[in-house]
DNA sequence: CTGAAAGCGCTTACAG
DNA sequence: CTGAAAGCGCTTACAG
């Protein structure tokens, strides 16, 4: 059977094909008579606009394109369950608002030619993912460049060029030192990279790093490890810690994988936590509440993320301005922090 | 700026714009000198090929489209981590084979009008999801009815008329049967819908029904209870087989979501697990290994699933005759399960 | 190896 | 309220 076009049900209905166009559009210059025969028509024939045509000719797709950048040295099998949430959170905003989602992986390390491919496939681009941040930020001077309209998820900076949705990093790992404190903590290790090249991390690091200044302490460069995402990276920096023979009573570390990396590299070790040493995370994924001892983390929203980042890239696409969003995020206290509890 | 098209690069290069178009296709009939100079122009303009275009001409698009069914009664704010990481895998399938991947969300109780839309936008289908088989089906066959190229994740079966890929769950169900036998256990409980509606559920309920027969037991009516796959369905099961006041030593829980909410339930009645009550799982979602007691549970390979669904639909696009799918589900012991080792 | 021509299926001024 | 016409940007026979 040959594809049936707007031309089968104009014939059908007894109308030119340009009508059929205006009926299905919902213009109101269509008579409701022939607007219920072509109707009944496209029903009959089970007729389905078809969107490149539509697209090319309007000039918009209705889709939007979610680009996810992977850090090439993550772990090939497993995806970060944040930014799985992510996902799913920002798919279920595009149904709601009648848009449909292109999804693709990128690797930082590889050139960015599918990016543009998809800036004519789609509206708009969402961006996600961690990964270099320095390397990131040239990528998008290219995307801006090209008059590419398109949001991030990220560290929300004054500087920054691009609309942003992201956590309040800093203000959730001040919560983290100022809980660590409180439950008499003193010697805070970091894991984690706190470099610029990634300011989530970053902001992490020195909010809680504000904890202690304002406690009159301060976080030691002996105690902080560099770590990526991941669990096994975690519990390769705990092992280096631990390997370093320095003393501490807590770690934060600056995601949840890399938590129950470093959880799992603590008891090895015979480490009791929280007996012997708090823990935080950052994130609040699922897993969290599952391990044992459950997680002190920071949750961020990623439902409230999702629809931010859907609701700015669609309001940009329309030509308004926009502004970036700074998401609360809040600390999460569960057992693994808990001290006093424990004695 | 207005858009740049293959008319620019054809004047710049001083070529007709047929010619650029042949060039980017690669066709072999271009002069490799003229082809350097499409070239030169395609990077100084920044140009990209309209896919909206090239997808109307060509009647292809190099997209494929995942329609995830929810069951409509599930938790708003979360999704199954499994279907996550499913969706993760095909993602990455697809980047890797150079196809976009477009995705939507779909409650079966709407009705199917987005996903006739998608099948114009995609060179073919993907269904995935959980929910009521049999409403499930009646869609299917509409699908079928217009000739849509496509594949489902789920139960492979014989009359099976669409191309399926889909975990045996049959013997996993069998394995857990075997592995709780051997644990001492006699009167296992069933957590989940058990009926034809969802056919994952009833093979696996069947594969261990067959271990006990085996043995010469059977699975007992009252001690299975509906559960859809969360894990506030799971305690809230839990609870309702505690109320029935009947004995158990273990549980066989549908999904690992289930199993996880029944842990708690059993966990605030004041049963241990192991010690008085085995439990398992299926999936092996990332959760199942960071509980307590590590859930034993069923492995789903979700990477090779994945990968599998895109190649079956691509070479259904490409016209090949395609069988279905049925990978292998490995049983994976944890503590959850290990009645000997507690006594 | 390259160009002129037709056409993919739609939408939108332009007339009426 | 409706139709005839042009055109979105590409690809692919068809000539040469």
């Amino acid at each position: 059977m040959s594809k049936i076009t707007s031309f089968d049900i104009a014939h059908r209905a007894g109308v030119s094909q340009p009508t059929v166009s205006r009926a299905l559009r919902g213009s109101p210059l269509v008579n409701a008579q022939t607007r219920q025969r072509i109707l009944a028509a496209v029903d009959e024939l089970n007729y389905k606009v078809d969107k490149n045509a539509s697209s090319l000719r309007c000039k918009q797709s209705g889709t939007l394109a979610l680009l996810f950048f992977e850090d090439p040295t993550a772990d090939e099998s497993h995806i970060n369950p944040f930014f799985l949430s992510m996902l799913g959170s920002i798919t279920r905003a595009c149904t709601q608002r009648g848009y449909d989602l292109l999804i693709s992986f990128q690797q930082l390390s590889r050139d960015w030619h599918a990016d543009y491919a998809d800036a004519r496939k789609a509206d708009g681009i969402i961006l996600l993912g961690y990964g270099d941040y320095l390397a990131y930020r040239e990528k998008q001077a290219q995307l801006l460049a090209q008059g590419a309209r398109f949001v991030r998820w990220g560290v929300v900076q004054a500087e920054q060029p691009v609309v942003s949705v992201g956590s309040d990093n800093f203000s959730g790992g001040l919560a983290v030192g100022e809980h660590l404190l409180a439950q008499g903590c003193r010697r805070i290790a970091f894991l984690g990279d706190a470099s610029q090249h990634f300011p989530e991390f970053h902001a992490r690091y020195h909010g809680c790093a504000e904890a202690l200044r304002r406690a009159g302490l301060a976080m030691e460069g002996c105690l902080q490890v560099d770590a990526e995402s991941t669990e096994r990276s975690g519990y390769a920096a705990a092992e280096n810690l631990l390997a370093r023979g320095v003393a501490f009573d807590a770690v934060f570390a600056a995601s949840d994988l890399i938590a129950i990396g470093a959880l799992r590299a603590l008891n090895e070790r015979g480490l009791r936590v929280p007996e012997d040493v708090a823990l935080a995370g950052f994130d609040d994924i699922p897993m969290a509440r599952s391990v044992h001892p459950a997680l002190t983390t920071v949750m961020q929203d990623t439902k409230q993320a999702g629809e931010r980042l859907v609701d700015s890239l669609l309001r940009l696409i329309h030509g308004e301005a926009v502004a970036s969003t700074l998401l609360p995020a809040q600390l999460v206290v569960r057992r693994s922090s808990l001290r006093g509890q424990a004695g």
